[in-house]
Formats: C-alpha cells, structure tokens, sequence
DNA sequence: TGTACATCAGTGAACGCGCGTTCACTGATGTAC
DNA sequence: TGTACATCAGTGAACGCGCGTTCACTGATGTAC
C-alpha cells in the first residue's frame, strides 16, 4: 500500500524492465544490420514474445526507433562528455583532439549505430522533437571546450571572413549560449565540427578507400590542426 | 551485311534503349523514394513490363544499383567539372568557391540522389570496382583546382602540422598524380574536402538544424576559408 | 532471294518470404470498499 | 481481511501487402547457306 519510489507495483516494475529488453534486442539489431531491416518481428522473436505483444510497449515501428535514437545519441554524448571531463582543462589544443578521436573511436565501435543517427535518414521516418537535445551533446561537448577556453582566458585570436548572414547566424549562438565568445572561434568551430564528422562518415562509407590508408592518423592531424584555427593552445 | 556502326541491328538499338529506359524510370525512383525503396517490380509496373522482363537487361537488384550509383556519380561529376571548366584559372580561390558550390547545388536538387553515393551505403549492398572511377570525378574537379594553381604558380604558401603517416598517405597521391604540389596543400585540401561534403550531408540530413539558417551563406564561407588555407589566391 | 535454324525479348504463373498492424480473447495483477 | 470489479500484459490468428527471383513458354528478329 505505501506508496514506493520509483516504480510502484510489480507490474509496473515488469513493464519498464519488459520495455527495456526490447530496446536492447532493437539495439543491438540495428548494430548488426543497420537501422532500416530493423523489424519488430524479428525483435519479438528473439524475445520469445509474440509480435503484437510489442505493441503493449510502443505505438509503433517509429516509437521504437525514435526510442532507438536517443538512446544512441546518448550513448555518443556520454562518451564525448567522459572525454572531456577527463582530459585536462588547462589544455584545450589537446581536450579537442581527444573529444574528437572518442567521437571517432565511439563510430568505429557502433557503425550502424553511427549511420542511426549520422548517416541517411531512414526513409518516412520523421524524427520527434524529442531527439533534439540528445542530440546535440555530442556537439555541446566540443563547443563546451571552446566555452572553457575562452573563459579560462585561453582562447587565441582567430581569424575568418564571414558574410553578414553567416554573422547573424553565428551570433545568435553565442549571446545566447556562449556569451563573450569570438565570432571567429565558433565559425572555426563551426566548419571543424562537419569536418570531423564529414571525415568519420566518409571513413565509415567508404568514401576515402584507395586513397587514405591510416584515417585514424589523418583524423588526429585534421582535428589538431582545425583545433588550431579556432584558437585553442597548446598547454604551455 | 555491311557493318553499321555503333549499334548494328534493330535488336541491339531496341536494346540499348529500353536499358536506359530502365535507368531512367529507375533513376526517378530513387531520386524520390531513396535507393533503399528501390523496387524492381515498380520499375517493370511504371514501364507496363513484366517483372522477370527486367532480368534480361540487369542480372539483379544489384546490378542495376550498381549501374544507377555509375550514373549518379558521372552526373555530379560532369557539373563539377563544368563548373571547373568554365570559371576563370587565373583565380583559383574563386574557382574553388564555384565548384564547391556546384557540388552543394547538385546535392540539394538531388539529395536522394546524393544519398545514393554519399550516405550510408544500401544494406547488403556491396559496391563493385566499375563504381571507382567515376566516384572520384567531383572530387578530383576539386583537386584538379590545386594542381592548375600550382602550375600556374598561383598556390601561395600553406602551413600544417602532419604525423609521418599521414606524410606517408599524401606523398603517394603527390608524386604519382600531382608532382611538386606541396603536401600541406594536399592535406588541407583533403581536409576541405572532407568538411564540404560534411556540411552538404549536415544540412541535407537534418543535423544543422535550429542551429543554421542560412546554410548557402555558410558554405561559402567555409569554402573561401579552407581555399586560403589550401594557399589558393584570389585574382590580384 | 528463299529457307531452316538459332537467338533472344518479353510473358505469365508461381515460389517462398517477411513485414506492420488489428482484434477479440485469457488470465494474471492491482484497486476500492 | 475478503470480495467484486477494473486494468492490462501477452496470445493466437488473421489481414493485406510487396518483394526478388525462377522457369517453361511464345513469337518475333537475326543469321547462315
């Protein structure tokens, strides 16, 4: 009768582990075969549950990958945050990089789960709202590192010809969220964030085969080198 | 008798024109459904054909894929080369900014089409080496860009710092297809890369957005930025 | 030029497959008094 | 504490759908002599 915390009943404590199984078995569906065969039937079998019975826990094949995705884009955010949690504040060259390189390394380990939630829209997919803020984790992590740059007095002068839209865009990020931060460093960093990931999708896709043999190097000297052009330093 | 020219009987006519007919209907599925919807049977529907009729053009789903992906690449291909073709040598940054922007157009009045050849590749799918060459048009438009600055004696001076592997990847394409060019105009020219077609698959993808408006301002931007990295120059 | 045979485009039916979703149901769990 | 009713997880069968591919066939086109 007392009303208990979290989960109340044993039903209720039933359903949210029920519901959970299923995001792993769908998640570990699309790490092997890619979003797009993921089939809640498929998931249901190897649950041992009959197919309609998945309803009882999602609306539909939608509801599920939607739930799917932010799981993903959590998971990726996590990791950068970790990265940058640990990597020491009073070098910010080296805390980019090592973002960066957990954001690539995190790819190569999950590439379906990459393409999830980097790659190709799955077909009459409409993504929810709801996937927009785990969705930028990953990218406030690095932003984050430019934000402690420039607030530890660390950020080095940058230099970018923008046009007045480009301006207005980029200004409507930093007084908002990044206030004091140079414009020329968030254009930088701006331009370094679709490089990164640009080179790790164009890795994962293929699209480098025949040309570049060590992309783990490569993309090591295209972040520090990027991370450069934004202004952050080297520890001294 | 005598010997026609290209295609000699009425058989062989009939034949090369019902494959591009194929190609075409086909083509326009993609282009509004995705390559991952691509059915053989509505292509033999929309050209009132039985479905087996198909297989005597293309030995599978596949193959025609593979043909499509040939296509789609030449298609791209020859705009970015256009657009090399005609603007003017004797400004290297300004052609560089042109055919970005080419690229970018193509890719937003094609984006099934551009998801063809740079998204996530079709499950199961594995491309085969006819694909190689006209894959690396657009790109080598791009890099053709450099080549001509260089020879030109229009490639200013450009600074990077790289690893000995990365060195390693870059004087290969150098001394074999691009000798003299400097390596730090290579590398920041496969970085440029990178980033450009990062961008395109941001916007295109739906990653940009709340956080970009003015996506065409912003590409532009970043093009004429990465050129001057690369060294190239405007006209003086 | 005419005939006999070979090639090959397209037909029509069938194969086996897997999918998302619906619906009426049963039995167990939870709630109110 | 005990009973009557409400909730809801999971079942099982069925729906309608579209897909890629195979195969024996027909009739028209092309070729050799």
């Amino acid at each position: 009768m007392g009303a208990m915390t979290a989960l109340r009943t044993a039903r209720d404590r039933a359903r949210a582990e029920i519901r959970a199984e299923i995001l792993t078995v769908a998640d570990r569906h699309v790490a092997s075969h890619g979003p797009v065969d993921l089939s809640l039937r498929a998931v249901a079998r190897e649950l041992e549950i009959v197919p309609s019975a998945v309803y009882r826990y999602f609306d539909n094949r939608d509801a599920l990958l939607t739930a799917l995705i932010v799981e993903t884009y959590n998971s990726l955010g996590e990791a950068a945050e970790a990265a940058a949690a640990r990597s020491p504040r009073n070098d910010p060259l080296l805390r980019w990089v090592t973002v960066a390189s957990e954001v690539r390394s995190w790819a190569f380990a999950n590439p379906h789960r990459y393409a999830l939630i980097y790659g190709t829209p799955v077909p009459g997919y409409q993504a929810p709202p709801d996937t927009v803020g785990p969705g930028t984790r990953a990218t406030w992590a690095l932003v984050g590192i430019v934000a402690d740059a420039h607030a530890d007095g660390r950020l080095g002068e940058a230099a970018a010809e923008m046009s007045p839209e480009t301006i207005a865009d980029i200004d409507a990020v930093t007084v908002e969220a990044l206030p004091g931060v140079p414009r020329a460093a968030l254009f930088w960093g701006i331009v370094a964030w679709t490089q990164l990931f640009g080179l790790v999708s164009f890795e994962l896709f293929g699209q480098t085969k025949g040309l570049i043999t060590r992309g783990d190097a490569l993309f090591l000297d295209a972040a520090r080198n990027m991370g450069e052009r934004i202004g952050l330093r080297n520890a001294p």
